[in-house]
DNA sequence: TTCTAATTCAACCATAGGGTTGAATATATC
DNA sequence: GATATATTCAACCCTATGGTTGAATTAGAA
């Protein structure tokens, strides 16, 4: 589980702020497909299409492989899995178990940590 | 849980992709915030503070309450967690747990009644 | 070579985002 | 009532974002 850079954060984030992404990611994880391919369920330009891929390569959420005039996209899920364990953080809020108690006593040690470290994003 | 609409969704995932926000959300973490406290780590006016501010409680992640003159905040994990599911639904690509195998065979039926949704977001 | 297909590039446009400053609005306090 | 505090509002600025179109690039296919 790679923890990320504040500002990976913000790309991945940013990424997934977008429905056609987000429907992307979704085709993606069906299997892999060419940029043609996942702009054709948008009433949009291939243009268009094409930097909503290119925003989710920057975000890292896809690897592209050119093969011929093709370029094929995979889903690359660390980023994805960095994004949920930072949202983890967060569990303890929205989770009643009762290890939960466990989880937030050892995390106020943690939230001293994160405020010496001074960069938590 | 609740399942979040498509916007919502692109309020919560816009809202976590800015450093400042998710620091807010750190600090909100800890304890209730006014809108002054989580706005004295940075430098910057505070009415730029304000606008993210709103923009947290825009995607439902904090409420407010007005307590007098100042404006506590607090955190509204909901959101936090409707984010957190959906991430969930690509974590078998990054899990190599046994049981994963299990949710892959689940959701190849999702994958099906999603497409008929047409909305899957 | 010529034609077609897959994709990007470049220029442009409109709107949203994030910041500023100064004035406005409430609410405590003196 | 007068003043100080907490916050927002409004107007503005600059840059980023998401879309368009038309040309450029690159690679199969005829």
């Amino acid at each position: 589980m790679v923890e990320l850079e504040a500002p990976q954060l913000d790309a991945v984030f940013h990424a997934l702020g977008d429905a056609t992404r987000r429907r992307m990611l979704r085709d993606l994880a069906k299997s892999e497909r060419t940029v043609g391919q996942l702009a054709e369920p948008f009433a949009m330009s291939l243009a268009a299409a094409s930097k909503h891929v290119k925003a989710l390569e920057n975000a890292g959420l896809i690897r592209r492989e050119v093969r011929g005039r093709a370029h094929i996209c995979r889903l690359a899920p660390g980023p994805l899995a960095s994004a949920h364990e930072w949202l983890n953080f967060y569990a303890r809020f929205w989770t009643d178990r009762l290890d939960a108690l466990e989880g937030l006593l050892l995390t106020e040690d943690t939230l001293r940590s994160d405020a010496c470290k001074g960069d938590d994003s």
